[in-house]
DNA sequence: CTCATTAATGCAAACGATTGCTGCGCTGTC
DNA sequence: GACAGCGCAGCAATCGTTTGCATTAATGAG
């Protein structure tokens, strides 16, 4: 029903062929041949058939967009950032959600590898290897992991956790707590090396909690851990679980920041609605998503740009954190 | 360098064909043969092009799914749903967001027809005889509207309404503002309907303030004018507006819902984390992923379904409404 | 006037699969 | 013993494009 390019040469009297340059080669056929299929094309509404492209060229103009829970605030600007910038380039996204699950992640890229030019791989919980195999199946990008010789783009969240820190114990904490992420994440790991050497440093103490699912709930089911723990601070893997955490302090009747400070990590649209607001470190995502597709494109050019790309956070001080038991006296 | 079918057919000594009838046709292949061959596609790790495939059966497995804007929390969680149902089916979903423009909904939906058997169409802004125009070259499921003739998947917004302001007036409120969502938006002009006929009924007043960005900018902004009206209560397009009203009603120096009440729809995540948390109007939007992409799977076995399926909502009464003016003396 | 050069187009072979048809060998029936 | 019927596999056309090569006509140089 739809047109396709032999409508559109029988329709001009011209054979298939020259269609098909009218569009892709367009210096290749004459101005008044080329006007006058132009004309054609477009009354007849004919639309290049990608599959049929795709199966010759061998660049289908799709590509893959794996996350581990679009349900997370922090994932849709980044989606919707990637999306924006595919279809800049002429490219569109397949987006798909793999429910924290390492299994789905590898089932997914294997099951888009055929019909995308590449796959952004946000927040894997694979492992490296494995990432690494895939790598070699498709296209990838990386986003908040780092990986030797995959192209990836990261926050610089060992900066933000260092900024966290020293926020806190320039408050006037000594006694921290890391409420750790899921397992598998990168940036879990990373967070936690770092405040562990940062707290070493500032010589306070550093009680690890984890790992935890990324969320309210996760944050929720932990409040008691960190008041047993006797943590007058607390540093979250991201701003969903610092919010849950408050909440279940507020249940446990300690309040924050007068009781306990928290501190989350993303800078959600949410944390400047909830009180007290959350003080966090904000991850720049849509900048990462673009990013990471204009990687994963400019990869494509068969570059190997292996490059890493790592985007400045910024801590954003608001309501939930305030002076400990140690702060210096006004 | 990927495997393609004529590598398994020759690695199992079989003909091309007898490789295909394998996956698509098990019965017709003798089962010994097919052992054979499924070894050696495991053992090369082929799996079909699906372009290919696409060419000549015309069907992509492939959906289109179209939201007005993925950072609105309201979608994602029917994205997540959409995308679970639409994978247990074997099929896999492009996800593009329109940024709440009619001119890009319509453009995406022209770029998607070629590549998907379907698209969802969530809270389209374009108007009816448009999408009735694009529906004659791709299948399509609409959420969040009704379109004669077209299979829909909608939310009972009018029940949603009646309660909401059944609520308020049994509160004792009785001069009632209604902020209304962004022009094109089939909701809210139901909800306004309703709203404006259950008022009368109710022998209460109503303001319309609209149209309004669907953000708690939009909410913020309309702050004012919900006081100038001198309405006690609001009922808000959406969570979001609720959420940006409260906020803006806040600088004000007006609190809710001691001063004003405010009702917001959708029972997003966040309305239950804000202090005070929102009353809404609970839309399950899980239920209408899911839903939509039954109804485009099976309307595409050629089944003129044009079923209309309407869910139920739910009040969720929390702490942003309280007793109006006219309340009862308790 | 001839011949090389160039611009514009046509031709046909791919790309990786599906599918109606044909062909083959075997079984079982009359 | 001939033949219908069946199970299984091969053949080849086809889907809608792209693209290297061949072809044609027109142009310019010598």
């Amino acid at each position: 029903m739809p047109a396709t390019i032999r409508d559109v040469a029988h329709a001009s009297g011209v054979h298939i062929s020259t269609v098909s340059r009218t569009f892709s080669a367009p210096h290749l056929v004459n101005a008044e041949t080329r006007s006058r299929v132009l004309a054609q094309a477009e009354s007849l509404g004919y639309r290049p058939n990608r599959a049929a492209r795709a199966l010759i060229t061998g660049r289908t103009h799709n590509l893959g967009l794996i996350v581990a829970d679009i349900a997370n605030p922090f994932f849709p600007p980044m989606i919707k950032a990637a999306e924006g910038q595919a279809r800049l380039r002429d490219h569109h996204i397949f987006v798909a959600d793999t429910n924290e699950d390492a299994l789905v992640e590898e089932d997914l890229v294997r099951a888009m590898a055929k019909q995308v030019d590449g796959v952004l791989l946000c927040s894997p919980r694979m492992n490296n290897s494995l990432i690494e195999q895939l790598s070699r199946e498709v296209p990838l990008v990386v986003v908040n992991r780092l990986v030797a010789g995959l192209p990836c783009v990261v926050m610089d969240v060992a900066q933000g956790a260092r900024d966290a820190i020293a926020h806190l114990v320039g408050l006037g904490h000594r006694e921290l707590a890391l409420l750790g992420g899921p397992r598998g994440s990168w940036t879990s790991r990373e967070i936690r090396k770092t405040a562990t050497a940062t707290a070493r440093t500032a010589d306070v103490a550093l009680t690890v909690i984890s790992p935890n699912p990324p969320t309210e709930d996760g944050g929720l089911a932990a409040a008691e851990q960190v008041v047993r723990a006797g943590a007058s601070a607390v540093l979250a893997y991201n701003d969903l679980m610092a919010i849950g955490l408050i909440e279940g302090l507020d249940a446990l009747g300690v309040a924050v920041p007068t009781g306990i400070s928290v501190v989350g990590i993303d800078d959600i649209a949410l944390s400047r609605r909830t009180r007290p607001k959350l003080t966090t470190v904000a991850n720049p995502t849509s900048a990462a998503g673009r990013a990471a597709v204009d990687m994963l494109l400019q990869h494509g050019d068969d570059r190997r740009t292996t490059a890493q790309v790592m985007l400045r956070t910024e801590l954003m001080i608001r309501d939930s954190t305030g002076p400990g038991p140690f702060a210096a006296q006004g």
